[in-house]
DNA sequence: TGAGTGATTGACT
DNA sequence: GTCAATCACTCAT
């Protein structure tokens, strides 16, 4: 498969596709990297996801072009990666929830103020904060530029653990939650 | 377990 | 136009 085709096909597949695989931020202050170990996906016609009442200013990033990023705020103080997958014009995103952190630990910890490795990218949020992403990423293609995929084998089907999905209230039934098994670095078990 | 925080949304004038 | 409810989270308790 070409690297082009890396980000279609279904949302479901990209998504265990990205466990095993690295996502790189070459910043101004340094590089870091960690390789993706839990994911959620969110379709179109999904009550949890952001475009499920159709495209707006906030999520029209979802509808984009496969293989960029969509960076939101939530809460009021978070910023959460997704990675937009399927045909332009449907809104459909992979939420990447937690890193396995392998380059730049020492600024990692200094970014996120936190010595424990284990707690420097295990959720969503955190791993935004770790890999200095912001929302200047929003919509940036993720196949080149500072912020991007590296693309590894996938891992083995009996190695990813499907569950339900984390802190949402619609749609909390569907099982569109991936991780790797025996990871110490996912936010939940 | 619950406070903090602000963008977004839907239900009203 | 306004207003209140909602929210895919984290951290401190």
């Amino acid at each position: 498969m070409t690297e082009h085709n890396h980000f279609s096909g279904l949302t479901i597949s990209v998504a265990k596709k990205l466990l095993g695989s690295i996502l790189i931020h070459d910043s101004t202050e340094g590089k870091t990297s960690g390789i993706i170990v839990e994911v959620e996906a969110y379709l179109a016609n999904d009550p949890a996801s952001h475009s499920y009442r159709g495209k707006t200013k906030r999520n029209e990033p979802m509808f984009g072009k496969e293989g960029t990023a969509y960076v939101y705020f939530t809460y009021g103080m978070h910023h959460c990666f997704n990675v937009v997958t399927g045909p332009k014009g449907i809104g459909e995103a992979v939420l990447i929830r937690a890193l396995e952190p392998l380059e730049g630990i020492d600024l990692m910890k200094k970014r996120r103020k936190q010595n424990k490795i284990e707690q420097l990218c295990n959720g969503p949020a955190k791993l935004v904060q770790a890999m200095g992403i912001g929302k200047e990423h929003n919509t940036k293609d993720l196949r080149e530029g500072k912020l991007r995929i590296e693309w590894k084998e996938p891992p083995q089907e009996k190695q990813i653990v499907t569950t339900t999905r984390i802190g949402i209230k619609k749609g909390a039934e569907q099982a569109l939650r991936f991780y790797l098994t025996n990871s110490p670095f996912i936010s939940k078990k």
